[in-house]
DNA sequence: ATTATCTTGTTGCATCTGCAACAAGAATAC
DNA sequence: GTATTCTTGTTGCAGATGCAACAAGATAAT
């Protein structure tokens, strides 16, 4: 976006650790955080995936959200505490990034060029969080589940500068993400095929016809 | 939060004007801004509120997002494209700070402490914009209205440390801020009542009871 | 003071959607 | 190579929800 952090090529070069950034390593399952003691923690994911998981009420336990390569997370960004137990799992064998919301005022007694360099570039990958769910604001307000889908499927045709293209998400995924029940999600792209509005080859391939 | 920066002090000590920020008056029904040409504008309410409208693909026009008092906006929150047409509106006599991302990596000329604080004290105003966005998504994601309105109870008695309380939004501003019919919410909110759940006196005034 | 507008409140109805339950194919683990 | 797990796919059904339409009270505008 605006400045030229590459959270990619940061990581890579990250070869004298600073003090106050920490790079963990995490199996699968492995709790990566819980959202109830590090308040000012803030995680980038540089390899693998995870889930930030919820116990609501009922006791289930829920998929909140999704983390995967790059994208930043943390309790900081989860000020109001609904009393539920939020914590971060390793969906896989998982790196990540860790380091505190201070790093902002509190120089690194080394003063390196990693630590400065984090603080420039963090800002644009919270904006582009932001973006993110922004967008999947858009796509929750949507009252129908017809409407999800065909929202979604014209951002990622968008993105992908084609009529055509494969779901980044198993299906399963796109249901919980758009938050909606799979088996109703299957109904009407059935119908939505049917229809005549898309096309639908292999599994997860799809083309926009309208 | 993390540090002492506040918008309210600082919005109201500007007097000597940074050339890289700007406050701008609108009048009610005034358009701030689009979603279109100022890519990288970022916009602080200071007084009054604002509309995100949007025109969809079926030309109805709607409320995407609401701003009131210190809520931050711009087009840079938005970076996916859906090609619809943003705009935000004034929905009263409206007082907008306005500067452009760039001050984070350009200093203005004169060096001036306006300019240093807002740089420092942005992060937080978009920390709890993160904040206010995934309260959302909690919100929207959950399958019934019934859940909805319990969860959201729920958040505004713990904030308040009350179970009763006032809500801050109109029903009808409700029903838009959690996507469902307002019909329904009512409908919802009768059955909760008679469950006993919920008190509900006056028009806006809810009591907890669970 | 009198409109006009906004908000709350209600109902009937059609249909959308979640849920449960199951089956088969694909991918992964051991 | 076989078992296990995950994903896709399908259906019936009951209940939830959106929509339309209306009425009355509250606010705001002139």
């Amino acid at each position: 976006m605006k400045n030229n952090f590459n959270i990619k090529n940061f990581s890579n070069n990250l070869i004298s650790y600073c003090e106050k950034i920490q790079i963990k390593s995490f199996e699968k399952n492995e709790i990566i955080t819980t959202y109830i003691v590090n308040r000012n923690q803030i995680c980038i994911v540089l390899e693998g995936s995870a889930d930030l998981m919820r116990y609501d009420f009922n006791g289930n336990q829920m998929i909140v959200e999704r983390f995967h390569q790059f994208d930043v997370f943390g309790e900081i960004f989860y000020q109001i505490n609904t009393n539920n137990e939020l914590f971060v799992l390793a969906k896989e064998k998982t790196k990540i990034l860790i380091f505190n919301y201070d790093i902002f005022e509190k120089k690194c007694k080394k003063n390196c060029k990693f630590h400065e360099e984090l603080v420039l570039g963090l800002p644009n990958l919270v904006l582009s969080k932001v973006s993110d769910l922004n967008l999947r604001i858009e796509l929750l307000s949507k009252k129908t589940i017809r409407d999800k889908l065909i929202t979604y499927f014209k951002i990622i045709s968008e993105k992908n500068f084609n009529k055509t293209f494969t779901l980044p998400l198993s299906l399963t995924d796109l249901a919980d993400y758009l938050s909606i029940d799979r088996s109703a999600m299957m109904r009407e792209l059935k119908t939505l095929k049917s229809e005549g509005f898309i096309k639908k080859s292999d599994k997860n391939k799809i083309t926009l016809l309208s």
